[in-house]
DNA sequence: GCCAACGTTGGC
DNA sequence: GCCAACGTTGGC
């Protein structure tokens, strides 16, 4: 079992719209970055436990804990002329990107990008090295645990 | 809005 | 394969 960050725009979608959503979850779609896609696509098993990260908003962190319940499929977005995430270069034969199924845990406190820097346990996050752009990142066992018994409690 | 950092593209 | 130019991310 591996453990993930997933970042998202609450401005997009919120912990408060992954709470909404139904029983089965929602699809975690246009992610359009080949690192990110691999670690969806190579790396994610059902089962296993996400942190939800508000990125690109007022009060960047961590708002709340999800899950994987469905494995990678194609992102329908990449074959939608209509959509934003539409990809040109991508087939129904030959799909670039997938996306795979989120379900809602736990909404919690906001814990925010400037304390997640404060604690020395969490100095290798990968979501905090310089320049990480990454919208999935692995979460090591440890650094878990310190956020989700620590922190969050 | 600024800007650092990174990823992607495409000419050569 | 190199690398300049460009586009995007995301905190501030």
């Amino acid at each position: 079992m591996r453990y993930w960050l997933m970042k998202s725009e609450p401005d997009e979608f919120s912990i408060d719209d992954l709470a909404r959503a139904p029983r089965h979850g929602a699809a975690w779609f246009g992610v359009r970055n080949y690192q990110a896609r691999n670690f969806m696509r190579d790396q994610m098993r059902i089962g296993d436990p996400v942190l939800f990260y508000h990125s690109s908003c007022a009060q960047p962190g961590i708002a709340g804990l999800a899950e994987i319940c469905a494995g990678a499929c194609p992102d329908e977005t990449q074959f939608d002329r209509n959509s934003k995430y539409y990809d040109a270069k991508a087939t129904r034969d030959k799909p670039r990107w997938v996306s795979v199924q989120v379900k809602f845990v736990n909404k919690t406190r906001l814990l925010g990008l400037a304390e997640l820097r404060e604690h020395k346990a969490l100095a290798g996050m990968r979501l905090l090295a310089r320049g990480n752009r990454l919208s999935i990142t692995p979460v090591d066992p440890d650094e878990w645990k310190f956020i989700t018994t620590k922190l969050l409690k």
